[in-house]
RNA sequence: GUCCCCAUCGUCUAGUCUGGCCUAGGACGCCGGGUUUUCAUCCCGGUAACAGGGGUUCGAAUCCCCUUGGGGACGCCA
């Protein structure tokens, strides 16, 4: 049998790197295992759901680079499937029909709060005949007293638990819409759904959608409930921890790989690598190697993943990227070679290429300032001279550049100092000889003509 | 409160299933040192963990039980 996968995020927000991650886990799955994503959009709550987060959903999974082979397929396009099936479950008196009012369930609800106890729907409608006219219903499934509901979950084992701890849950609300544990259901037996990977939150649903399964005489998918991921505090991650979205993470710097890196490194391994492209997580993933235990984000971590795959982003991904243009005098390539090397997200790249991107630069008052008359006399002579020498190669650039400084009786640092200031409007920047490497004779002289 | 899950350095983890090779390995961070023309790079070194208690066994980080700790779920949210 094939192997079919989802992703099923609802559009009530942004995305979460929680939610993120299960999506890499599902698309890392089915890669390895030459079966099929389908995106599910899982917007049964009429209140929350919005056309902005659906659309956010799509962009950012295409930034991510994660692409499935089916849907986006609304679980609000479906209504008459989960209306067919409820149908049928309560004509099998499997599911009933309960017309308590909101503000009944609300007092039964105070009530059980003030004595401590947890709610627990008390089936008055359970077993009654009748049905009120004009009255709105809920949907509730008729929970089998007293019986182990068991499941397989490839990380964790059997788990089974007492059908007495399950309420007669909703499974169509009196709006016609269903209820999550459903409408997930009845999706991933419609869809012919074989593995349903997603994080432990909902280990406590699963039981609830077993019980539809059985009730329907589906079979079970393989459950595989990964680990959570925690914040700082050990909480489950939330806004509170700050950027939250992956969308902040691409404001911020980071690259795809980088998110998909570190977010597949949390909770899974492959010995020690930390490191992987793409293509080898596609080929590497296996649920063994998944993790039981939560783990707590890092954003150093994190930081260190994103500027080893920053090290490597070939240039020509690296400049669409960055979404930049240089003047056309530099030497893009060697540019972003010599940056890249000593950047650690695509922001301080952007940052580091200011100097190239137009042919008159800005240098701060005090920094300019810092430059002496003795340096600019220096510098003015270290520029007829390099204009005469006119380097081609980074070799000539460091011969010629310490010819000057024997025939001057100069140190390096009275030269790249000062020089590093007028190229760049920066006290940091690569090597000086990189710099000159980059701009080419042309523009040095140039910039030190206007400075010097 | 009830139910479920989990437990190796501060953090991510290897090792656990299939006990001995583990005086527990790697990575991030941190601390120290080095290279260098600046720095946001790079190199080297150091720091630091099997939650506790009982078993089982010749032998336990690894298997079993208890305790403790942590997390999650208990919605007409997903």
């Amino acid at each position: 049998m094939s192997i079919r996968v989802r992703f099923a995020p609802s559009p009530t927000g942004s995305l979460h790197l929680g939610v993120v991650r299960t999506a890499i886990f599902n698309y890392l799955f089915s890669k390895k295992n030459k079966g099929k994503l389908i995106l599910r959009i899982e917007d049964t709550d009429k209140e929350r759901s919005t056309n902005d987060s659906f659309n956010e959903i799509i962009s950012n999974l295409s930034w991510l680079g994660i692409d499935w082979d089916e849907g986006p397929i609304k679980q609000s396009d479906r209504l008459d499937i989960y209306d067919k099936f409820a149908s049928l479950l309560i004509s099998e008196g499997k599911a009933y029909r309960c017309y308590a009012s909101q503000d009944e369930i609300n007092l039964l609800k105070e009530k059980a709060k003030l004595e401590n106890k947890i709610y627990r729907y008390p089936r008055i409608w359970r077993d009654k005949t009748e049905r009120p006219s004009n009255q709105e219903y809920v949907v509730r499934f008729k929970t089998p007293d007293n019986e182990e509901v068991e499941f397989k979950d490839s990380l964790r084992g059997k788990i089974s638990i007492n059908s007495s701890n399950i309420d007669d849950f909703i499974i169509l609300k009196s709006d016609g819409f269903p209820t999550y544990n459903f409408a997930s259901s009845i999706d991933d037996i419609e869809m012919g759904i074989t593995n349903v990977i997603r994080g432990e939150d909902h280990l406590s649903n699963t039981p609830k959608q077993v019980l539809i399964f059985n009730a329907l005489k589906k079979n079970i998918p393989e459950f595989t409930h990964v680990s959570m991921i925690l914040g700082k505090d050990k909480t489950k991650l939330s806004k509170r921890h700050g950027a939250e979205s992956i969308q902040s993470f691409k404001d911020k710097g980071f690259l795809p790989i980088s998110i998909i890196n570190y977010l597949t490194r949390l909770g899974w391994s492959h010995g020690d690598q930390e490191i992987f492209a793409l293509d080898e997580l596609k080929e590497l993933f296996t649920i063994d190697n998944l993790n039981k235990s939560p783990a707590v984000f890092d954003i150093e971590k994190f930081k260190w993943v994103n500027s080893s795959h920053i090290k490597n982003i070939p240039n020509s991904e690296l400049i669409k990227r960055l979404d930049i243009s240089l003047i056309p005098d530099v030497d893009v390539e060697k540019a972003l070679t010599y940056i890249k090397e000593k950047s650690g997200d695509i922001n301080q790249i952007r940052d580091s290429l200011k100097f190239c991107e137009t042919h008159k630069i800005l240098i701060n008052e005090d920094l300019l300032n810092s430059v002496t008359k003795d340096q600019k006399e220096i510098l003015s002579n270290f520029s007829n001279f390099y204009n005469n020498a006119s380097p081609k190669t980074v070799e000539q650039i460091k011969d010629s550049f310490n010819e000057f400084l024997n025939l001057h009786n100069l140190k390096m640092k009275e030269l790249a100092f000062p020089l590093r200031i007028i190229l760049t409007g920066s006290k940091k920047s690569p090597g000086i000889f990189e710099i000159l490497d980059i701009l080419g004779v042309k523009i040095v002289i140039e910039r030190i003509k206007e400075y010097c």
